[in-house]
DNA sequence: CCGAATCCCACTGGATACTG
DNA sequence: CAGTATCCAGTGGGATTCGG
């Protein structure tokens, strides 16, 4: 996904026909907010480096999709992967500085989860229209 | 998703082992970021009041997806849908103060884009592993 | 222990057409 | 205009198996 803006981005409202500037965030939410992913930073920003078992556990996620998602995290520049060549093998995850520069988002998010959630729930218990789906 | 701690874990010291409190951000990230939702959120903000032909043309989705997520967002208290009996209808989405007040989540969000976005992109540039899928 | 490979299903979401 | 209905392809992700 290409995105067309640069140096003069302004996050501001500003108009834009364009469907595909219209959100200038989204590149940034497809990268930290796809499936998982955003539980591996956190479990790898709170309990620090991280063995493949160990985020499978504390995640709940199947080898396959971890492997999935870890591999992307490493080629964003977000997760760095640690092989020692021993017997057992041990493989390590740790985030990098890039990646723990997410704090700030994930701060953001927490505080507005614990000061407005129970609205959320508030809203949904009060609806009453028609449920698609 | 089907967690299966069954209320009677009693006597388990463990921390946090629990893959469902592993990451106590993610009903926000589900809820604020799913897909479609985050544009749709934008543009309300940024543009206002929008008809819903507009944010249809706006974001680029189809109006079965666009229906599902705006009943989501207004069943969730973010977004206030208003219908005006006329000929022709006209039905108008506006954002309400709850779903305004995720605009300090955003700005974190626009901020790191800014900040760190050319370094992911560069990490994908020189990233020579495996890709999976 | 750390994954890769395969199979397979459920669900999402896209395209299209139709209604009030 | 504002949706709904229907069909369908793509994919995320679970289960299982295998290899290093």
């Amino acid at each position: 996904m290409p995105n067309a803006r640069t140096a003069t981005s302004t996050w501001s409202p500003q108009p834009d026909d364009d469907p595909a500037t219209a959100c200038p965030i989204s590149p940034v939410v497809d990268l930290v907010f796809s499936r998982w992913t955003t539980p591996i930073l956190w479990v790898l920003q709170a309990h620090g480096t991280q063995r493949f078992v160990e985020l499978e556990r504390r995640i709940g996620v199947t080898p396959k999709v971890l492997t999935q998602r870890l591999r992307q995290l490493e080629r964003d520049g977000l997760v760095q992967r640690r092989i020692y060549a021993e017997v057992p093998p041990r493989v390590e995850y740790e985030i990098t500085e890039l990646g723990s520069s997410l704090h700030s988002v994930f701060a953001a998010l927490g505080e507005w989860s614990d000061a407005h959630l129970a609205d959320v729930e508030a809203s949904r218990a009060a609806y009453t229209g028609p449920l698609p789906r």
